[in-house]
RNA sequence: CGCGGGGUAGUGCAGAGGUAGCACGUCGGGCUCAUAACCCGAAGGUCGAAGGUUCGAGUCCUUCCCCCGCUACCA
């Protein structure tokens, strides 16, 4: 790495999980990965970037049966979507992987072959807790009053013969792996798997009994041809599916040995531990690195689809564009770390960074040379050079250079995005500081002239570095400023000197970057009273309370909050689900007229569809009183 | 319980032994090229609590408190 050597350049984020509607977290990996690809194809890398789904879950096959499609035209319309959003939201893949394609299967058998062929795979009959929803054994420890904690079921005991990966017989090579201290980041998570490996590591299974669903295992390894491979063991392996391993591809050879991973920190594991264990015993290289980043909340909370607070990227460029949304990510959270998302930071950044600082500095230096030069990048002045503040802004312009390149390497977007805006502030108080208008007045035209060429060539580098993260808005400053070509095709070496900016173009300036967002309308207005916590009598309405007569109810099974209710709300009747058990007898709420939401989209818990709430009053000591009527009143009343 | 992360200005964060910093917000001023913008200045913190080490502690040690995650049955 470096800027002076060209090295190929790998570069990958997880294939994301085909049932998964893409929200912000997706999308957050994602552009971390698109804008090391366009920085690293900008300095002048071999670059190859890959992204995709991960296909052959077995939940496939229910989510099919459930929209009543096949498997293939389920996976399909999926996968299209995914794809599309990718390309929507201007990410810059190189190849999108599907891990239901031919050749995927061709990588795994082939990768599988040799693991077999060194001994490192082998038949156990096994027994274990097997949730359904994880698609994975679990362990007594994991378990939550005898329940994954992820999906609230109780797993199944599973005996099946399967096939084992022999991850053990791979400790000490891991550790040697983790001791090369840029293998996995950040710091604080490598330290936690090389804990973790020193606990002693576990085969693991690499196979599940068909299902029909999935990459059958490799004839020469399962005769009997009833196991099809864990999606686990076969998901990491599209990363080499990708560089054609299959076929022995030249792009296996040239950049698997510069393969980068971006990965959540959740399966930052199976990333340094399995997949490394997983290409040694097939005689390839680990991968070079992996980066386990952070996670979002949304406005404080945690993403998931119960709460209903998924943002989905597409939907949000709508409002803002894709580089508003990378910029406000990268910047916001340090890589690596979590943080918080919500549209009232991302708009003040909007406003103060995007808007204030940069948008406005660009319109003010192009004002002035449409006014004080007629239009036309001024002559470049050489006797301004030997001035001090010509000077300081000259040098801290060609400097972030380098800067910039040292964050990169470290992965570190908000600090590069920190040193641009430095400079961008920097600019806008040498305008400041050297009055253009004055010097206009009093007619120093040499020393004018300095300072609108120092203005707009600064922008220009500005741009320029902008670009991995802001290809959009970088293109657009370059449009302004007159230059025609694109910046993905200069050289940036080159272009990252002082002066390159010829004189005498004429500069093109057109509808303001970034304008101030109440323009934008009444979306705004509603969305701010959201934020305030008001709502019209419109949003009140969309609820449909009613009065409803508590029939039967009875504690579910398994559980210590839920209670059945069996409810009569005038003209039908309805079962729902309600957190109360601790506080109510089934039998003391029979008869009881209750307020219940009716228009609430139903829900499963436990098996059981809840088809409304019943409304609760709850203190912070704890008690809970269930919301009545205080004249009797027919079951079905409207409330309003 | 345990293991992690964290508690620093109104808000969001940085700092990891040597005069408490940044951004936003607030207040005051300047400027007029500009998107009610930009620039300058000020106010604002006993750095979660208590003890200790040290000439000196947000920074190291000990104990404790609170928040968050691992680990969301409040639909």
């Amino acid at each position: 790495m470096g800027l002076n050597k060209k090295e190929p350049f790998y570069v990958t984020t997880p294939i994301y999980y085909i049932n998964d509607e893409p929200h912000i977290g997706h999308f957050y990996c994602t552009t971390a990965a698109d804008v090391l690809a366009r920085y690293h194809r900008l300095i002048g890398d071999d670059v190859f970037f890959a992204t995709g789904t991960d296909e052959n879950s077995q939940k496939v096959v229910e989510a099919a049966r459930e929209k009543g499609i096949g498997n293939k035209e389920f996976i399909d319309s999926m996968a299209d979507k995914w794809r599309k959003t990718w390309e929507d939201l201007n990410i810059s893949f190189d190849i999108f992987i599907r891990t239901t394609t031919e050749e995927h299967r061709q990588s795994v058998e082939k990768l599988l072959i040799k693991c077999h062929e060194k001994g490192d795979i082998y038949k156990k009959e096994y027994e274990g807790l097997y949730c359904m929803g994880c698609e994975r054994f679990l362990t007594e420890a994991e378990l939550v009053d005898k329940k994954c904690p992820d999906h609230k079921a109780e797993p199944v005991l599973v005996r099946e013969e399967n096939y084992f990966f022999k991850l053990s017989k791979y400790e000490k090579p891991l550790l040697k792996l983790f001791e090369k201290d840029d293998f996995a980041l950040p710091v604080s998570r490598r330290n936690e798997m090389i804990e973790f490996i020193k606990q002693g590591l576990q085969d693991i299974s690499i196979s599940r009994l068909t299902k029909g669903w999935g990459i059958p295992l490799p004839l020469s390894i399962d005769p009997n041809q009833d196991q099809v491979v864990y999606v686990w063991f076969d998901a990491l392996i599209n990363y080499i599916t990708a560089l054609g391993y299959y076929k022995d591809d030249e792009k296996m050879a040239r950049y698997w040995d510069h393969s980068i991973h971006l990965v959540g920190k959740d399966i930052f594991r199976f990333h340094t531990i399995m997949w490394p264990a997983m290409l040694m015993s097939a005689g390839l290289k680990p991968p070079r690195q992996v980066f386990g980043h952070g996670f979002f909340t949304i406005n404080g909370e945690k993403i998931s689809k119960t709460l209903k607070n998924v943002i989905d990227p597409l939907e949000l460029k709508k409002k803002y564009s894709a580089d508003i949304i990378k910029y406000f990510i990268l910047k916001e959270i340090p890589f690596g770390k979590d943080s918080d998302f919500s549209i009232k930071r991302l708009e003040e950044r909007y406003t103060g960074d995007l808007s204030h600082d940069l948008g406005n500095l660009l319109n003010r230096a192009l004002n002035m040379i449409e006014k004080y030069s007629s239009g036309m990048i001024p002559d470049h002045n050489k006797k301004s050079d030997q001035v001090l503040i010509h000077k300081e802004i000259r040098n801290e312009g060609t400097g972030l250079l380098k800067v910039i390149d040292g964050h990169y390497q470290r992965f570190e977007f908000s600090q590069i995005l920190d040193r641009i805006w430095k400079y961008i502030n920097n600019l806008n108080k040498y305008i400041d500081q050297t009055k253009p208008w004055v010097l206009k007045k009093e007619k120093k035209e040499d020393e004018l002239m300095a300072v609108l060429y120092n203005c707009i060539e600064a922008l220009r580098l500005i741009a320029l570095y902008l670009y991995p993260i802001m290809p959009d808005t970088a293109g657009q400053i370059f449009d302004q400023i007159g230059i025609k070509d694109k910046i993905e095709t200069l050289n940036y070496l080159k272009e990252g000197q002082w002066g390159r900016l010829k004189p005498g173009i004429k500069t093109r300036k057109e509808k303001v970057l970034f304008p101030p967002l109440e323009e934008k309308g009444e979306d705004d207005m509603e969305e701010k009273k959201i934020e305030s916590g008001l709502i019209e009598i419109d949003d009140f309405k969309k609820v449909d309370l009613r009065v409803a007569r508590i029939l039967e109810a009875e504690r579910v099974e398994g559980t210590d909050k839920l209670m059945k209710l069996n409810i009569d709300i005038g003209n039908e009747k309805r079962t729902l689900l309600a957190g109360i058990a601790q506080h109510y007898e089934p039998e003391s709420l029979q008869g009881k007229k209750v307020i219940v939401i009716v228009n609430l989209k139903p829900r499963k818990m436990r098996g059981i569809e809840s088809q409304g709430m019943l409304l609760a009053a709850s203190d912070t000591d704890g008690t809970l009183s269930v919301l009545t009527v205080e004249k009797d009143i027919a079951e079905g009343s409207k409330i309003s």
